[in-house]
DNA sequence: CACTCTCCCTGAAAGC
DNA sequence: TGCTTTCAGGGAGAGT
């Protein structure tokens, strides 16, 4: 669910605890992806939200104490806000209470996701965010740093996409919905994009990321934005989830590729 | 090192 | 209808 749109949504979205004071936490279940931290107890407490931003699908939410809370959402996490009338349900692992009433809490039906705490200027240090490619969106992305790291690459360009190394923020999705837009098949080998190739590849990148941050982020069965309305981009799917789906006298496969399931066209989509 | 596969977990949807 | 099976958007870690 949580590609780059959805977790930038998100991170717009949580505006509303900025500069507030958290006055309790409570973590109902520590076991995530990895275990949530011991010490984060004491170190959120009566610390203030000084920013919200997004590096690739991580939210980072910085403290006034000199630490950043680090959230991923895994598969199935979402971050809610809610207020007084905040009634636990089912799968709200973390929940942050704010002097103003306000209320974070973090859901997540499959665990895939995790929290951590590290100071703000360890941020970058750390290894999941080290390892990170240039984000989808960023001004630097462009076809050269691609080209020299996909240029000897016999993976498919599928499975390129959603290497966070290579470009940071792609999920399975956007994958299909991306490769579809710069009619470039999946099964193409990083070694056989010629420069021009990748460069159709990052336009139509950052053009199907922007539009679905404008429609609000996706999801395939409920994805909702932090004040639980639903986004939907989802309508507009060209070819994801549409195994058999015409377009014009040509209809949409379905394939799986490294256990992932992959959309196109593969007449639309033919280089090759 | 680079690549591929399995697995973490729960719930929705499909199959019977 | 209800029980069982299959499959899912991410990514780490093990294995080759």
């Amino acid at each position: 669910m949580p590609e780059l749109p959805e977790v930038e949504t998100t991170v717009k979205g949580l505006s509303v605890i900025l500069n507030q004071k958290i006055s309790n936490i409570k973590i109902h279940t520590s076991k995530l992806r990895f275990k949530i931290p011991n010490n984060i107890i004491n170190i959120l407490r009566n610390s203030k939200i000084s920013n919200l931003r997004r590096i690739a699908k991580f939210i980072i939410i910085d403290l006034d104490t000199n630490y950043s809370l680090i959230i991923h959402l895994g598969m199935s996490g979402r971050l809610k806000t809610g207020d007084i009338n905040y009634k636990r349900i089912k799968h709200d692992h973390f929940v942050l209470y704010f002097l103003n009433k306000k209320i974070l809490i973090y859901h997540d039906p499959r665990k895939f996701g995790f929290i951590d705490i590290v100071k703000t200027k360890d941020v970058q240090k750390q290894k999941y965010i080290l390892s990170l490619g240039v984000d989808a969106l960023s001004p630097d992305l462009n076809a050269q740093i691609i080209f020299e790291k996909i240029s000897k690459s016999e993976v498919p360009i599928k499975q390129i996409l959603l290497n966070q190394k290579i470009i940071a923020g792609i999920g399975n999705i956007y994958a299909s919905e991306i490769l579809f837009d710069s009619k470039i098949s999946p099964l193409t080998l990083g070694k056989d994009l010629e420069i021009s190739l990748i460069m159709k590849l990052i336009k139509s990148t950052k053009k199907i990321l922007n539009k679905a941050i404008k429609y609000g982020g996706s999801s395939i069965r409920d994805y909702r934005s932090t004040d639980g309305t639903l986004g939907n981009f989802q309508s507009s799917f060209k070819v994801y989830n549409k195994e058999g789906k015409k377009i014009g006298k040509d209809k949409v496969k379905k394939i799986v590729q490294y256990g992932r399931s992959t959309f196109y066209c593969p007449k639309l989509q033919n280089n090759k």
